[in-house]
DNA sequence: CCGCGTCGGTACGATTCCGTACTCAGGATG
DNA sequence: CATCCTGAGTACGGAATCGTACCGACGCGG
């Protein structure tokens, strides 16, 4: 399939979905700010946020916490959503944490702004709704995936998400981080990169993996990699 | 804990949550009706739902199934929920499933008055943002739960939310089926059920479950079921 | 250039769950 | 009452993953 293409400037999509009327109207609110790697932007007891981010080339992460200490990835989030749908769903707080995964810059927006728009029935709002639809979508794929694929196959699947929302081929990444993100050890991590890499598919290095071989590391996911990807990519009716 | 305190006549609770004159303006428009185990609300392949489905007694599943043809119960919905959130998130498929897994009443209005109540920011509205922010956070949670707890926990967490949903006592439920929604063997449901019968905590029957001492059922459960029963439960503010 | 902290590879027994399959029991049907 | 189907209990080898631990290597900071 190869790497959604960019969009200008690596805008955010869902800004860029919006009528030119209405983002040139926005755009007096906007903020353009530098999202720094594991900058939390939600904390599952803090109350509020104020502030809705739409992702340019910044990457987020969804993670929750069990009572345990073990932590699993819920989502991603790129360029193609936003990060404070609380915000836009009636509550002011939200159980699972959500970081910068990868730094790069966004666009902020107060929450009041979008709230605003999202009442009065503005297109902002449509696409806000759309892009729910998206990731409900994609966490129930994902909770699927948890419980049904091997880990090789999730692997494969975690980076082709990563790769799609990553300027270049390459992911900054630790082991370590990535088992987090799964749900499972480092060394089931090490073994499952270990196969990947034999295969020529991925080159990992210290604290990052090349994608050498997008076609192979495809082959290589199970399906559920496919179907998120086609949920956000449906159009927006 | 116990279960929750029932609404009056099983009035589903989204319903129970508008203000008298929105509560008595949509009646006119509601349809009363049963529905029948095995119902399918909803197809993957399907285009369009036209009704919204506010559940009474009746209890539903959204299910996905894999290419392999293995399924996992994504969330379970019964009173405190609806059925149709794809029609008010701006598309008219879903993905997943949506079958009753317990026969009883709903309630139907027709997607064009919900959107319309939607649309101009009647109360419905917001009560209907509230419930997708809480199946959301029940989709994660059990993603979560899939991948970190095992299978004799989940299954008390999975009877517990099943009994909340329930009037009485007594659960219809094959292990076939249940096996189905936790995305396992049949084989592992009988060793988890029997762990959980010879605590005392259930009494399983064919084709039926008996909830015995639901507080050692909790106790057996991982904290998943709280956390999911707490979301629900936040106030509409 | 050296030292030390972090990261990745590997090992091994333990555990959980799978795949498959056989058997028995409940209960509906004729 | 006999039959038959479906549901539930059980078994066993195998696979995947865990928990823990050790070790080597990379690379940053002094």
């Amino acid at each position: 399939m190869g790497k959604p293409a960019p969009t200008k400037n690596f805008e955010n999509r869902i800004l860029a979905a919006l009528p030119p009327e209405e983002y040139a109207r926005l755009k007096d609110s906007f903020q353009i700010l530098p999202l720094r790697r594991k900058a939390v932007l939600n904390e599952p007891g803090r109350p509020l946020m104020d502030t809705v981010y739409f992702l340019r080339t910044a990457v987020a992460s969804m993670v929750t916490t069990m009572e345990n200490g073990s932590t699993l990835e819920i989502a991603t989030v790129g360029n193609e959503g936003v990060v404070g749908l609380p915000v836009l769903l009636g509550t002011e707080t939200m159980r699972t944490e959500v970081f910068i995964q990868i730094g790069g810059e966004a666009v902020a927006l107060p929450a009041s702004v979008v709230r605003e728009a999202v009442r009065v029935g503005k297109p902002l709002g449509r696409v806000l709704q759309r892009y729910t639809q998206a990731l409900l979508a994609q966490i129930a794929q994902s909770a699927a995936c948890n419980q049904l694929h091997p880990i090789e196959r999730r692997c494969a699947r975690w980076l082709l998400l990563s790769h799609d929302r990553v300027p270049g081929d390459e992911i900054p990444l630790t082991q370590e981080f990535l088992a987090q993100m799964l749900g499972v050890r480092r060394a089931t991590v090490t073994t499952a990169a270990s196969v990947l890499q034999r295969a020529g598919f991925i080159r990992s290095r210290r604290g990052r993996v090349l994608i050498v071989d997008r076609e192979g590391l495809e082959g290589a996911s199970c399906e559920c990699y496919r179907v998120i990807r086609a949920e956000y990519e449906r159009p927006v009716r």
